[in-house]
DNA sequence: CGCCAGATTGAACCCACTCAATACCGGTGG
DNA sequence: CCACCGGTATTGAGTGGGTTCAATCTGGCG
């Protein structure tokens, strides 16, 4: 048994309250949902495991993740996929098909979730001031993704999980969530093919962990138990 | 002794030349140098090694390369670095900042180069077409990316420095240069250091490569024997 | 209850890493 | 001219961390 805190057994509860006030709201990253709220934008509901958009598929639209929890993932024709970063409140999908007419990446939803729907033609014509957000939207994911390569290419495999632990956990906090209790949404065989590891050695790196006492892991709720020691893990400053 | 095509020696002789005409130039990506050159433009030549810019610093422009061969690099505070990209031509240096006031790589020359400096404000007031084009190259960044990421984290050694070699003769070949007869510009540890492998790895691979008669190796000089026989070893089509 | 996908754990294996020695190559100075 | 030198590349031998294969366990759900 493992003393997981109740109030986030379903954190889409909190998610889909459209009312909902976000009192930590940083002034460096001002809403995007108060930016376009004014405009009749479609919303589309999904059901876990639901594909948002497919690679391939001709592309409309970008999508502002308003509730639930996705995954983006690249294949090559031989079969390989990779899952390039799992997606929260907030993020925008579909940015990756930019210049492009069709989608890049599939987008997945892993439980069920909301996103609103900012057409292209929307993009041009109404939101002029949302250009610069845009092109640094997508700044920061390269800088992302270049964090993940780093730590994929200079981490060992208990370290990447650490990272990850840690990077979801303060993802979790700017939304309002706890950053000790986390429930992943994700099987251990997504998060190994995102970190690079099979699914065995992430379970033996949790159970690890856990033994060490730096985690309490059970299933998918994992408490992190001792921060700054799994902060020194991976050469981050206390 | 190694029979490598003499003209591409010194790949900067018609690099630098300005007035080359690109026959090739893809009507897709109309030439960004044809857009910007009325401009003046602040040109920067820079010799072997040197920064352009360091992650930190504050930013005030964006970079076309204009010649010479680049790689870009983050690192981490405890000293571990990747290098994220080699730059060649017609790439755009500095785009992961936007959105920030400082850089967030380092850019260094790996040979005598030349870049052309586009400033913030010109962007802004001057080139308002140009916004377009950027996320695009923004987006084609993380497509990049992510194909990179795909690479690390399902093909082996081999298979990886067989991707790069692939992906750099494509390159080189837009740029209308030979696509068999390469020239590296980087190190094997920075080569090594790209495709996360050791650069004792790489020089295996390499030496592997020639016995089987798909290359001929010396030094940095490369020559593709099998082009085909390298895509079928990455699972690309003939 | 039975089923099945997911998670855990153990044991053997293997690919890439580590350590080390040697070769190479361009430049520099005696 | 050659000897020397530092940085780079190559090759070998041994090690180890993550994988592979396989067995077991768990929990949700029809």
């Amino acid at each position: 048994m493992l003393d997981v805190h109740p109030a986030h057994d379903d954190p889409l509860q909190p998610l889909l309250d459209e009312d909902r006030q976000r009192p930590g709201a940083l002034p460096a990253t001002p809403d995007l949902e108060a930016l376009i709220a004014g405009l009749p934008l479609r919303r589309r509901k999904l059901k876990a495991r639901e594909y948002l958009f497919r690679a391939g598929e001709s592309r409309h639209a970008l999508y502002l993740i308003h509730a639930g929890f996705f995954k983006t993932s690249v294949a090559s024709e031989d079969g390989r996929e990779k899952i390039t970063g799992f997606r929260l409140r907030g993020d925008l999908l579909g940015l990756d098909g930019l210049g492009m007419s069709s989608h890049a990446c599939d987008a997945i939803a892993l439980d069920v979730g909301e996103v609103w729907e900012i057409p292209n033609g929307v993009l041009r014509d109404r939101l002029p001031q949302f250009q610069e957000r845009l092109t640094a939207a997508l700044a920061a994911e390269i800088r992302r993704d270049w964090r993940w390569m780093l730590a994929m290419g200079t981490l060992g495999a208990e370290q990447r999980v650490v990272t990850f632990l840690l990077d979801f956990a303060e993802r979790m906090q700017s939304l309002g969530f706890s950053s000790t209790h986390l429930m992943l949404r994700m099987t251990r065989a997504e998060l190994g093919n995102f970190l690079s590891l099979k699914l065995e050695t992430v379970t033996r790196a949790l159970s690890h962990l856990q033994a060490c006492g730096m985690l309490a892991v059970d299933g998918r709720q994992i408490c992190i138990r001792d921060t700054a020691g799994l902060r020194a893990m991976v050469g981050e400053p206390a």
